[in-house]
DNA sequence: GTTGAGCGTT
């Protein structure tokens, strides 16, 4: 039972952040406690997870109280097998404790400059070489990419706009001249929407299928939704016995439904 | 139940 994060950050004053990337879902901060502090002293363990799912992100960030023990756990623990998955442990470039490192230069003493001395790295990572945003873009996580891919809605949203009102302005026009074929035109116009727009048609394919199980009243209905909300049961008026009881013009149907 | 580039909270 760890209580990293819980608190918040203990003390980032003299902490070196390491950021272990790779680790599975699954990996939390008591697993990977006795793995960095073996090799170190940890101050805190701290795994970013969703606040929608609680999820893990797939990755952590490990506070050491030395520098030298932190690199020492890079070097050692990066590339280490976590879970059946290979952890990366690097520094934390990023982070409000980010500064500390670079003011300690932990490395850099003997290591040669062609690169850091991870002379423990088993597997050359071309993410180092390549890590122009096209490679981490072209593949991305289903959690992670849902979220991106909203957040450059906006921008997606405004080329198709504009494309289509462009695109529009043509057909507006065609569709004019051709003047005949009223439903031709607006059915034209219809398919070419739903092509506009293939990401923004309704999510509840089994709505259209089923429209049954759907009531419209509470479909169209926002109004009614209000005095729901305020009355919350307004037919359970009286849940014990029906409320139309009184007013049951069916006497012996009341028989058979109780 | 899934996934796999990256950079963090009280």
């Amino acid at each position: 039972m760890s209580h990293f994060g819980r608190s918040g950050p203990p003390d980032i004053k003299d902490t070196y952040s390491l950021l272990v990337l790779n680790i599975t879902f699954r990996t939390t901060a008591d697993d990977l406690f006795p793995l960095f502090d073996k090799y170190g002293k940890v101050v805190d363990i701290f795994i970013p997870r969703d606040r929608r799912t609680g999820d893990s992100r797939g990755f952590a960030f490990v506070r050491y109280k030395y520098a030298e023990e932190a690199q020492k756990a890079v070097e050692k623990l990066d590339g280490r097998n976590v879970d059946g998955r290979e952890i990366m442990v690097q520094f934390a470039k990023y982070g409000p404790n980010a500064e500390p490192i670079r003011k300690g230069r932990i490395v850099e003493v003997h290591a040669k400059s062609k690169g850091r001395s991870r002379s423990r790295s088993p597997r050359p990572r071309y993410r180092d070489d390549y890590r122009d945003r096209d490679s981490r873009r072209r593949s991305r996580s289903r959690s992670r990419g849902r979220y991106d891919r909203d957040r450059y809605r906006h921008k997606e949203r405004d080329y198709h706009h504009r494309s289509r009102s462009r695109s529009l302005s043509p057909d507006y026009h065609r569709g004019r001249a051709r003047g005949r074929n009223d439903d031709e035109g607006r059915r034209s116009r219809s398919r070419s929407y739903e092509s506009a727009s293939p990401a923004r048609r309704s999510p509840s394919p089994k709505r259209s299928p089923s429209p049954r199980k759907t009531p419209p009243s509470r479909d169209g209905s926002p109004d009614r939704r209000s005095q729901d909300e305020r009355s919350p049961s307004p037919r359970s008026v009286s849940p014990r016995g029906r409320p139309a009881a009184s007013g049951s013009p069916s006497p012996h149907n009341s028989d058979a439904d109780e």
